[in-house]
This record gives C-alpha cells, structure tokens and sequence, in this order.
DNA sequence: CAAATTCATCATATCATTGTGATAAAACAA
DNA sequence: TTGTTTTATCACAATGATATGATGAATTTG
C-alpha cells in the first residue's frame, strides 16, 4: 500500500549516499550490497534517477553515482513521483467513475484531505530527512 | 496509489448495492454490466466479501447479492483489508529495515502520522458515506 | 424429477512489477 | 593502444494482479 517496492528501493539508496555525503561517487555494487538489494534491479532505478536530474553518474574506474545536488534540495516527490504514477487528488476513492468533485459522495472530501496528506509530506519532506540519527 | 483496483471494484459494488438498497438480492451480471466491470473478476470479488461476511449470496433464480448488514454498519476497512495489506503504521518509508521506531530518522514520525490518517479514513468511513448524493 | 437460473470454481491468458544473467559501451590507467 | 573498471542496456524469467472462458454445483420453478 503507499509506495512501491521500486520507490522504496530508490528512497532507500539515496538516504544511504546522503548518509555518505562524500564528495566521490559510490559505486551499485557497494549500495546493491549494503543495501541488499538486486544489484542490476538497483542500477536501472539509479539510472533513472540519473536522467531525471537527482544524481549523477559516472562510468569506470572511480566511477559511481552521487548525489547532483544537496540533500536539502531533494524533495521526496521528485524520486516517488519517477516510479509511483501519483495520480490528481481530486480522484474519486472508488475509481474515476463513481463521483468527481462536481457530485461528490459523502466521503469524497474526506478521502481527498486524506490524500493530500500523503502528497503533501512527499512534497515538503527532503532526502535530509531521511538521514540516519547521529547516534543510532 | 494507495488502493488497488481489486478493492475499488469492490467499493464500487458494494456503493452500488447500498443505492440500490432493495430488500432482494442483485446478480453479479447486472452489477458487472453497470459498473462496467468483468463479470467473472467481480463474481470472485463479491465471493471473496460474502465469505468475510460483508455479503450474503444466494444461488439459483431470484439469487444474487446483498448486504450483510445495514451500510451504516460497514467500514470501508472491513473492505479494503480483504484485498490490500494493511500494512502496520509503524512501518519505515523506506521499507523495515532502514529505520525502525525504535531509530527512527527525521520523517518516520511525519509518514506515521500520514499514514494513521489513511488508515483512521477507512476505519471511520462507512459504506453509507459512498451512497451516491440524492439529486445527482 | 427435469430444466432453468444463478453463484462457484477451474484453467488459463495478459500485463505490470520485480528480479536475473549476459553483453555493450564508456572512461580511465598503464 | 590495450586492459580494467564501471555504468548502460538487452533479453528474459518469476511473480502477482487483472481478466476471460468453460464448467461445476446449488437452488428454484414447473
């Protein structure tokens, strides 16, 4: 429910780089490992994430992927919204048929606060956020 | 996002069945021609409700579905949790394994609160708040 | 009891998601 | 330029969700 397993993962990898905060790229191998995560699955989600401008990458030796702009500036949506279809708020609960905003059922409100909610933390929540705590 | 279309179908029936509000059962080939859902992935649906107890189904000329109980009387939950896992709200963003409750980074406590307000939705909503509005 | 009606179920098809294995292409270093 | 390292990509396998078609089983009606 929520986030697919491809968001998951690709979340998961950029917390790890911005828990790094190294100035060199990382190679998949090493995030596929510590990660545990298939490693070639792994390469085609940073790929992505490459092309849309959150990372950068570079091929052979010392090469890798790293982070193309501070973690502050990454904002959750950005990295879902690549692999998630995050569709329009004013969906009705039960599928586009049923009810639009023009006649709503009783729950139709509720359910697009609810919504909202959800698009709106994965909006104002940035990849620092997602960082390791400093002792754990 | 959020609700597969298994459990949408199955909202959507059952909105329908709690319109309709007669006191006889309705066969699934007049639910599945109106709502313009496949006859035989709806049967299931509905098998799979009638089994959890939401419907009651009756075999042979003049059977068909119909509520169990009143629809004041059926959460949404009760519903979707017979097709997507309702997974626990203290599950991390990223998957179980990165941050727990007991280390949890900066957002594990927004996206707990997010997703409680999902959940706390379709736990308090009922099937009779997806009735279709009187005049429209 | 026989026939019709309706849900129940089985077998299978299609599609998207998730995952694997092999190879190509780029970048660097000797 | 040759070899090594790395990402990029291709081909495909496995799984689960969604969907279809055919048949079985229960119930009612005549």
């Amino acid at each position: 429910m929520i986030l697919s397993q491809t968001a998951r993962y690709a979340l998961r990898a950029l917390a790890y780089l911005a828990d790094r905060d190294v100035g060199e790229p990382v190679r998949v191998d090493v995030i596929a490992e510590d990660l545990d995560v298939p490693r070639n699955y792994l390469s085609k989600i940073l790929h992505a994430l490459a092309k849309s401008g959150v990372l950068v990458s570079m091929r052979g030796p010392r090469g890798g992927f790293q982070l193309a702009r501070p973690a502050e500036e990454v904002r959750l949506a950005d990295v879902v919204g690549e692999f998630d279809t995050m569709e329009a708020s004013n969906a009705c609960l039960m599928g586009q048929e049923r009810c639009a905003d023009a006649n709503p059922c009783a729950a139709h409100e509720g359910w697009k606060v609810v919504k909202n909610r959800v698009e709106e933390f994965l909006r104002d929540t940035t990849l620092a956020q997602l960082r390791s705590p400093p002792d754990g």
